[in-house]
This record gives structure tokens, sequence and C-alpha cells, in this order.
DNA sequence: AACAAACTGTACCATGAGTCAAGTTGCACG
DNA sequence: CGTGCAACTTGACTCATGGTACAGTTTGTT
């Protein structure tokens, strides 16, 4: 009697990883509502209830994407400017590296489908529940206390030359990040939010560096 | 024998215009995909063949939905800057005059779903076919231009303090816009993108006005 | 009376979310 | 060594929805 054994793909602890991958890129490209669980399961080779061992449904997906996302942006801020930091006691002039080397990363992005899954959120938001539309939030404020508080150290050490809101300053980075990311992908050139956000460089230079 | 007539409602001449009000809210507040067809109708009170009426299909409805954004965009603009214009000799203050009301019609957004159907359809660009994602671009290309001949004209009287690059500082604009209005909607406060102009104003006026 | 514009009613079919019962594998523990 | 459990996967199924086609109907206009 002949067996049929290990045809069955033996079973890979990242598949839940792969499937939010997948999941990103997709949600990215065309949103949410038109990113099917079939298209997803069929980019990572499992079936339907493969999916639904790992998400109790399509709003646990939602979730554990937002999660994901929140967690790489989080990784991705700290290295940024906690290494922009250590090279430099001024807050002024390490403020003005950590802004380079962001400027720098946003121009060397994935080329595909480049987007911010907290933008993507936004324009959707009925289909999510308060719990992720709370995640999302709780995002942009993280970035507006990191910058507010380099901010409030800056002004300390260098009086600004006009009054100034640290709260709009600091919240001008997620904003021209966000914007910048959608006149990159319209317009399909990359170098236009490297270019804004060194623009905000020179603000911010403007702004606090005494007149010389 | 009785009869039944006049149930149905009289024609409207302005179904089409209330079908894509309609579809307007819906799209951005979930997103295109998760707009059916069966909701806009039952929102204007018509039947599905009603809609294929007006519509070839669900693309020709993105369409007519872009068409009508680029629309009422370019009517905005034109009322806001050439008014600017009229009452302000000087370039650079009729500027500053223009972003001053700019941020002001920002602050008075209606309150429901604030946003913008060009952030939206970019976000889900695979959904449209080419002529939809130019038409995007074109909208944007149309601010930059437009800023752009008015930084052109401001730097001709008053050279900037640093070098800026005027397209740049031209798509500014369209950037805060973009990305204000996400903030605005994700941490529902809707005073971030008007003090994001009106500090893009300050940097203006910083970078071009006169020290003193 | 005729015709076009603005619809209605009905039916079709693909897709997509979610369910269920069952199978397999690796690993921990007695 | 084997037994048992948890992680993981399968396949077949249901059920609702959504886009689309098409033929007929009403209304206003000439």
């Amino acid at each position: 009697m002949v067996q049929f054994v290990m045809l069955q793909a033996p079973p890979r602890k990242d598949t839940r990883e792969r499937l939010l991958e997948a999941a990103e890129a997709a949600v990215l490209a065309k949103g949410f509502a038109a990113t099917s669980i079939d298209e997803l399961i069929a980019a990572v080779g499992i079936t339907k209830s493969g999916f639904f061992y790992h998400f109790k449904d399509k709003a646990d997906l939602a979730k554990a994407m937002m999660l994901r996302y929140l967690e790489q942006d989080k990784a991705l801020l700290d290295s940024l400017f906690d290494r922009a930091d250590e090279l430099n006691e001024d807050p002024l002039h390490g403020f003005l590296v950590g802004l380079k080397m962001f400027a720098e990363m946003m121009a060397n992005l994935p080329a595909n489908y480049p987007g911010c899954l907290a933008a993507s959120f936004a324009y959707q938001d009925t289909l999510f529940n308060r719990e992720v539309c709370a995640l999302n939030a709780e995002g942009m404020l993280a970035w507006r206390r990191r910058f507010r508080e380099r901010f409030e150290r800056i002004a300390e050490r260098y009086p600004p030359r006009i009054p100034a809101d640290l709260d709009t300053l600091a919240d001008t980075a997620y904003t021209l990040a966000e914007g910048g990311l959608i006149l990159n992908r319209v317009l399909k050139d990359p170098t236009i939010l490297p270019r804004q956000i060194l623009q905000f460089r020179d603000f911010v230079r403007l702004l606090f560096a005494p007149a010389g």
C-alpha cells in the first residue's frame, strides 16, 4: 500500500510574519478592503484555514499590521536619532545631523510601493475598530513627543529668532513625511520627500542658529 | 381597478451630482473598494440600474470623482490667491496674505470626514487605470506651477537669505496639506493643518523678508 | 405621436469572508 | 520509547455582497 506522506509542506515558523509582509505590500498598493485573504494565502502558499489559524478574522490582521508597523517605526526613529545624539553633544547640531540622516534614509526607500500604513489606514478608518485607530494616533503622538523634547533642548540653548510653537514644529516631521510620500508616489519622483526634509532642516537652522 | 402610478419619483436632474457627492464622502471614510454601489444608490434613492445609466462602470465613477475633485480644487486655489493678489501689489505680502487665508479656510473644513481625494486615491492607485492616476499627478503639478511662479516673483524682488530650491518650496504647500489632513484626522485635531500652514508662512517670511 | 433622458426590475455569476472537522508535524515529558 | 499536546496546515463547504447585463417603463420635450 502506497503512502503519500510529506506532500504537505513542513510547518514554517515564520508564516505569520510572511502573511503580514504580504498584507502590508498589498494594502499599500490598493487599500485594506481591496486586499483579499485569498491573495495573501496565494502569495505565502498556504490555504485559507491556515490564515484563520494565525488571525481570528480580518480585523485581527489589521491590528497585527498596525502593531508591526509601530514596532518598525519606533526602531527606525530610535536608530536614527539616538545615533545622531551620540555623535554630537550640541542639541541643535545633533538634530540637524539626525534630519540629514532621515532625509538620506527616505531617499533610499524600496522602489515598489513606498508608503506608510498610518496614512493608508487613516484614509480608511471606518473599516477599523477604535483600538486600531487609537494605536495609530499613539504612533503619531510618539513622534510628536520625541521631536518636541529635542526642540525644547535646542530652544533652551538657542532662543528662536521668532516665536515658535514647539508642538507644531514637532508635528512638521510627521506631516512632511506623510505628505511627501503621497507626492513621491503620485508624481513617481522619490526625491520629493527627502528634499522636503532637507528644507525643513534649513528652516530649523534658520530659526535657531545664531545669526551670522 | 386601482392603479398605482407615480410611485416612481420624478427624474431629478442632479442625481449624478448627488451620486458623486455621496461617493466622495464614502471614499474618504473607507476607501474606494469598500464603497459599494449599493450604498450610494441607497443614499441617493435610486436603483442599481439608475447608477449604471450615469456611469458606465465603477471605474467610470472613479474618473468622474477625480475630475470633480480637480475642478473644485482649482476653483478653491483660484479664489484664494487671485483675491490675495488683488489686495496687494507686493508679491511677498500678497502671498503671505494668501497663505493666511488658506490657513483660515483649512481651519473651517467640514467636520465629518475632511480629507483629500488625491491622497485617498494615491494609496489605492492600483485600483485605478493610468488615466485617473495621470489626472491626479496633473493636479499636483498644477499646484507646483502655481506656487513656483509666485516664488519666482518674490525671489526676484527679495533675494532669499539662504539658497532655496523653488520647486521644493512650491511642493511644500501640497505636502503640508496632505500630511496635515492625515494628522488632523488621526489625532482628531482640526488645528494641526492650519498651524502647519502658518508655520510655513513664517518660514517664507524668514527666508525672503529683509532682515530687521 | 415620437423620441430621448432618466430611470426600474430581475437575474446572473464571481468573489470573498468566515466555518468545520480533520489531518500532520515537532517537541516536551514521563 | 511512546504518548500527548500545541503549533500548524488542509479541503470542502456556506452564505452574503457586489459588479454587471438587459429588457422594460416612465417622464418631459418637440
